[in-house]
RNA sequence: GCGCCUGUGGUGAAAUGGAUAUCACAGCGGUCUUCGGAACCGUUAUUCUGGGUUCGAGUCCUGGCAGGCGCACCA
């Protein structure tokens, strides 16, 4: 019998004892008490069924106390009760020699569960626009998309992690003419593409600027939209390229490609560093024509309806409650919402998928609504099947400690990249052990720490330098909590599966191990992993704390005891910083 | 105007309706620098506001205040 079976044991008991009361089907759950003073585990169904029962919630309490001395549940060490009616339970040395050995031997697969077994869930986040680098805002939804995607396959599920490439359009356009224009080598080149089509060697590259690539491709952006400020007609220039574009001009779609697998590279590079990943990638001249046709079937069924102008309206209004949108311009062309229908309907097709998420900014909570409700009335699933997960704000500290938006336009962003160097350079600055350079790894995991420790509804107003903690509740916390147990171990003789069970020393921290599974659940109902983030300093400070008082390895028999709790403490830290996508060092 | 989100010590945050609201930073005061001091221990200080539901409310409902976002042919 595991730990887990235990608990609902327990509670199966409990439930047992309120039944033969004549409650029908008691709702019992085990909590973790706000203290472990209290005692380990706590019930607190005195109260929840004391009404019912017509008896004071202490007599309850004390009724079921005694009913569960009855029990055959030799992992009790005690039942108490304390006003106003909580049932306290301690459980016996045993009980935590077994838990400690389970952890031991699931190693890696301590806190998984199957919850979600046979489930297939697709994740869509950072779908980045490749005509900028990506900022801090793109990092948010990247650690919370792929937080996701590592919890939920923790949670038994089957995940696709895709994204949107936004490759089309007047933004991509712009930069097309930004290049032309800004990268020539020589001011008197001619801005056309004839030319550059001619000699390509007239524009400069980004190793020829000595830029990364993204940085290259967010300037070409930046100086089209200030030269439209300038001068009208290059908004003109650019708008005819996107009709060229979409006329399949050749030598426009050279120039297309050409400037985007700069974009790409540049987003690789990054994400590469970060350890994200897409199984998927929707690019978007593949498919944004495919919304029309569900539209047109909309129209055909009287679920939309046609404007005077010609455009196609919602009926969301008095089903759903919220207020309608345009489908498709007066003029036929596509919007997003068109697109994302098709989109929709071709996750659902590919990955037969059972729930599909977003994970988008709070501004596009309504969007989403309707793009949902549309797609259940297209019969493109139903609206349950779908989840805008969003996340709060992430601004930058203005002068005067307000919240500034970040834009790339006006230059006012924090790029991940630059985020990272900086808390690294922060890392090897007060670095005490020289021997081994893990700044790059650790400032990654302070980055993604720092992020996903906040509820992600959180607005975030970001400081450069102290946003990021490296000392305190920090990922390198966790981290260095991690490596000094590793050290301590290398050091006892007595790692071994046979430890006696007769010791309460670490009491509290093994007590806190019991509830990692439970953390995994409950991130995966609240979809964030901020839960774990918040246990790893729990359980690390309890750790620190418990080391800091005692010393583990001094050739005693209870060393074995000692080093094999640590040891569980390690293996969940592991598993738990997995998740948050942290890479765990054998040292700091 | 309507809708959605947010409001917790000086600062940043946590808290499936449960016990004395927890943690970090900053401040103040400490720790045989033996298993890793990027640590440990102590200390000061907090739920925007009025009403309600509940045995019990930071959490739920409702009125206000403050901030953010959204509301049809942009992306």
């Amino acid at each position: 019998m595991n730990t887990e079976q235990k608990i609902q044991n327990l509670e199966a008991a409990i439930s047992h004892i309120l039944s033969g009361l004549g409650i029908q089907k008691p709702l019992v759950v085990i909590d973790k008490p706000s203290d472990f003073e209290f005692g380990d585990v706590v019930c607190n169904v005195a109260m929840r069924y004391s009404k019912e029962l017509g008896k004071p919630p202490m007599e309850l309490a004390e009724f079921i106390t005694e009913a569960l001395k009855e029990s055959e549940l030799s992992y009790l060490e005690k039942t108490e009760i304390a006003t106003p009616g909580f049932i306290n339970v301690t459980f016996s040395a045993e009980f935590y020699r077994d838990l400690i050995k389970e952890i031991l031997s699931l190693g890696n697969n301590y806190g998984k569960n199957d919850d979600l077994a046979g489930q297939k869930w697709v994740i869509e986040h950072t779908s980045p626009n490749p005509n900028k680098a990506m900022h801090l805002g793109h990092l948010r939804n990247n650690l919370v998309g792929m937080g996701l995607v590592r919890l939920l396959k923790a949670n038994g599920a089957e995940v696709i992690s895709d994204a949107i490439d936004n490759n089309r359009g007047i933004a991509i356009a712009k930069l097309m003419w930004g290049y032309l224009s800004l990268m020539r080598k020589d001011q008197s080149t001619e801005i056309s593409i004839d030319k550059w089509i001619e000699d390509k060697t007239a524009w400069y590259t980004p190793e020829e600027k000595s830029m990364l690539p993204d940085v290259f491709v967010t300037e070409c952006y930046v100086h089209a939209g200030e030269e439209i400020k300038k001068d009208q007609s290059v908004e003109g220039i650019i708008r005819e390229m996107v009709v060229q574009w979409e006329a399949g001009d050749k030598k426009v779609h050279e120039l297309w490609s050409f400037v985007l697998t700069y974009a790409y590279e540049g987003m690789e590079r990054t994400l590469n560093r970060l350890g994200s990943y897409w199984d998927n990638v929707w690019h978007e001249h593949e498919h944004y024509q495919e919304g029309k046709s569900y539209v047109e079937l909309g129209l055909e069924k009287g679920i939309f309806k046609k404007l005077e102008d010609g455009a196609v309206l919602t009926d969301l209004e008095e089903k759903y409650g919220i207020p309608d949108t345009i489908l498709l311009k007066k003029d036929g062309t596509s919007l997003y919402i068109t697109q994302d229908i098709a989109l929709t309907a071709k996750k659902r097709d590919k990955f037969s998928a059972d729930r599909l998420l977003w994970v988008i900014g709070p501004e596009q909570s309504l969007a989403m609504k309707q793009l949902f409700a549309v797609c259940e009335q297209l019969g493109i699933g139903e609206v349950s099947d779908y989840s805008h997960v969003s996340y709060g704000y992430v601004g930058l500290k203005d002068d005067d400690g307000g919240f500034k938006k970040m834009s790339s336009r006006a230059g006012t962003v924090l790029l991940i990249d630059d985020l990272i160097d900086t808390v690294k350079e922060k890392i090897k600055a007060q670095a005490k052990v020289s021997d081994v350079d893990n700044s790059e790894q650790l400032a990654i995991g302070a980055v993604k720490f720092s992020l996903l420790k906040a509820d992600r509804t959180q607005e975030i107003v970001f400081d450069p330098d102290q946003s990021v903690e490296i000392s305190g509740a920090s990922g390198i916390y966790v981290m260095y909590t991690y490596a000094r147990i590793l050290s301590v171990l290398s050091k006892g003789e007595n790692v071994s599966d046979s430890f006696s069970a007769d010791l309460t020393t670490g009491g509290d921290l093994r007590k806190i191990l019991m509830f990692y599974p439970e953390i995994i659940k409950r991130s995966q109902k609240d979809l964030s992993v901020h839960h774990i983030a918040q246990y790893l300093l729990d359980l690390s400070s309890a750790f620190n704390s418990w080391y800091g008082n005692e010393t583990l390895v001094d050739g005693s028999e209870k060393e074995a005891y000692r080093l094999a709790l640590a040891k569980a403490v390690a293996v969940t830290i592991k598993n738990g910083l997995e998740i948050l996508g942290i890479e765990t060092l054998d040292r700091v």
